[in-house]
DNA sequence: CGGAGAGCCTATAACGTTTTAGATTTGCAT
DNA sequence: ATGCAAATCTAAAACGTTATAGGCTCTCCG
């Protein structure tokens, strides 16, 4: 391969050069206690010298390790900002330790299984990290089944039971909607993500508790969720616009579906922040930028994707410890890096 | 570590089931010329029948091979929808190879050099993928010398001697100004990349030449570029309509430069589609469903990443043979898939 | 002064795969 | 019958690492 250099050294060069025996310099570069500190010390400055790392093939096939985590990633919807920082985010989280991540995406037509256990039968990763969780997801059965390392975004109806970090989505809708009735509205139409996933029961039980608190009106968009395409979301906006024509409050699951939102509001010619309030949940601070009438609540998606790589090693290194869990709550920041809120310009 | 299941079977399990010896399975399985073609079936359905999956250590160990492609990720700008398409595209384009895709982010402030001399040394990958490329680009230079295999989201001077896939922006950038010519407008102004990047220089000689043919103004912005962060944007855009109020035509590198040009020409009360027209490059239709006033150019970047994990593999398995290119004219469509140039409704 | 034990190191084997060289059998032409 | 090549298999070694068991040399204590 390397036509500059040449071969790589390996602990059978440290050995030669050392008069020492592999063993002995595998284990003095592990600090084992049975190594004289002298010999360490000499040990380390060979290596260093002539600039050792360990074959990760040699230490797979010995110890079994991948030293690889593995995210399995959905392309079902239309990926936007999220996914991306979740991915730096994670492979960030992933640096300085000597764990690697490996993109495992899936489509929208597949048995969401197949990668997972893919994953899982050949070895190919240490630990997964799963997003788009169902409350009974039957991957996080099988991973707790086959006693597999995992972290979700995301909870389960097993969520003691395994790693998981979460935003906190049932205060995000609460203070929407808290938000959209102090502004005096009173008839909010919600796009949630499909109710297939966890976090759409949170939304929609948030929703309904600020909603009969505040005495107002609140509705599920039946024929579009968060994440489903801008054309999508803007027609059955557009519709529901039509059909429910009081309509003065919008609350949004996702970037995407705010700003197909405002597309639907500007056909219907709907002034946005006079005729109607909309209240977003966006991975990156840009709607406000674009739309300083939006009031969005953002997730720290870079936090989240730290927290997840800890979350994973941690199953991976100790399993028999408590899982990892982070909850993020809006305002309320009582996980470290907490919510921003920005402030509406209107 | 499964609960659930017994050992893995290796090459010695069918061994001893078969009877014959270890290195007859693995030739039988890898079809060698000399095994009997019974013994060859034979040992394909016991392999078939106890799920025999090669361990990749042992491969990786003997051949030498990782059997992973390393895509070497800037988190530099703000990543938008661009990235996590191209990390879905290049990692649906290795399934049903036997290649893995590790992402290998790096930050603003370090050397990019260094995640690809990681790459080469540890001998993480069997090839890397970069994005970003500069026309002398010391990575590029660093990889030919070393022949480790890669390929590039752009092109360099050395183009000649490595695979690459490019969108052609200098056709981008002439189709822009050409396009606003011909809707009367005199007075452009460029988001352009940053000029340190290959396209950059090709959408600054587009521009140039087709606004000399059209006898029009056209200038670069010379405090912003497509990569900074939209309140960067939006402010240059912002100063640049003040010094220069007669601006009447717009052209944007990317998705978020128009959103945050956009949000600027809101702020100075210009009337999109109206007193001002703008073009932008995007990489997801998404703009003009938003913006119908906008004219997009997409590149269709899942066919991108297609393309560049074809070319990766081809570097890792014929590097004698010529490099793979790909370039995707707009309008043209000279290579397969071509570009979309979405009517703007105005 | 003998023996125990601590301290430090080596030898051997193993993980799963592939490569190389060699062994055995068979068929065929001489 | 004999030699030779083709066909098919086996044996041994190797990739780089770590785990296990054991060996040697001191020192210290009784």
């Amino acid at each position: 391969m390397a036509a500059g250099g040449r071969k790589k050294p390996t602990l059978k060069t440290i050995s030669e050069l050392s008069g020492l025996a592999v063993p002995t310099v595998s284990r003095a570069l592990h600090d084992a206690p049975d190594i004289g500190a002298e010999t360490k010390k000499r040990v380390r400055r060979i290596a260093r010298e002539i600039g050792y790392v360990p074959n990760r093939a040699g230490v797979r096939l010995k110890t079994g390790k991948t030293n690889v985590i593995s995210l399995i990633l959905s392309t079902e919807h239309e990926i936007l900002n999220h996914t991306a920082r979740m991915i730096s985010a994670i492979a960030g989280g992933l640096r300085d330790t000597r764990y690697h991540l490996i993109v495992t995406p899936y489509f929208p037509a597949e048995d969401p299984m197949l990668p997972v256990r893919y994953v899982v039968e050949n070895e190919t990763a240490d630990a997964v990290i799963l997003n788009q969780i169902q409350p009974r997801d039957p991957r996080i059965r099988y991973l707790l089944d086959e006693g597999f390392p995992f972290a979700t975004h995301g909870r389960s109806d097993w969520r003691d039971r395994h790693s998981w970090f979460d935003y906190d989505n049932h205060a995000f809708a609460r203070l929407a909607v808290e938000r959209l009735a102090a502004r005096g509205r009173r008839n909010v139409m919600v796009i949630a993500p499909p109710l297939a996933q966890n976090y759409a029961q949170d939304i929609k039980a948030g929703v309904e508790q600020a909603a009969g608190a505040a005495g107002i009106a609140a509705r599920i968009n039946p024929d579009a969720t968060s994440d489903d395409s801008t054309a999508t979301i803007a027609a059955a906006t557009s519709a529901y616009l039509d059909r429910v024509p009081q309509v003065d409050g919008i609350v949004c699951a996702s970037t995407t579906a705010a700003m197909s939102v405002v597309a639907a509001l500007e056909m219907r010619g709907r002034v946005l922040g006079q005729d109607v309030d909309v209240v977003a949940k966006e991975a990156v601070r840009f709607l406000t930028l674009f739309r300083p009438a939006i009031l969005a609540l953002s997730e720290d998606v870079t936090r989240a994707g730290a927290f997840l790589a800890r979350a994973a090693i941690r199953a991976i290194e100790a399993p028999q410890e408590a899982p990892l869990q982070g909850l993020e709550v809006p305002g309320a920041r009582s996980f470290d890096a907490g919510i921003e809120i920005v402030r509406p310009a209107s």
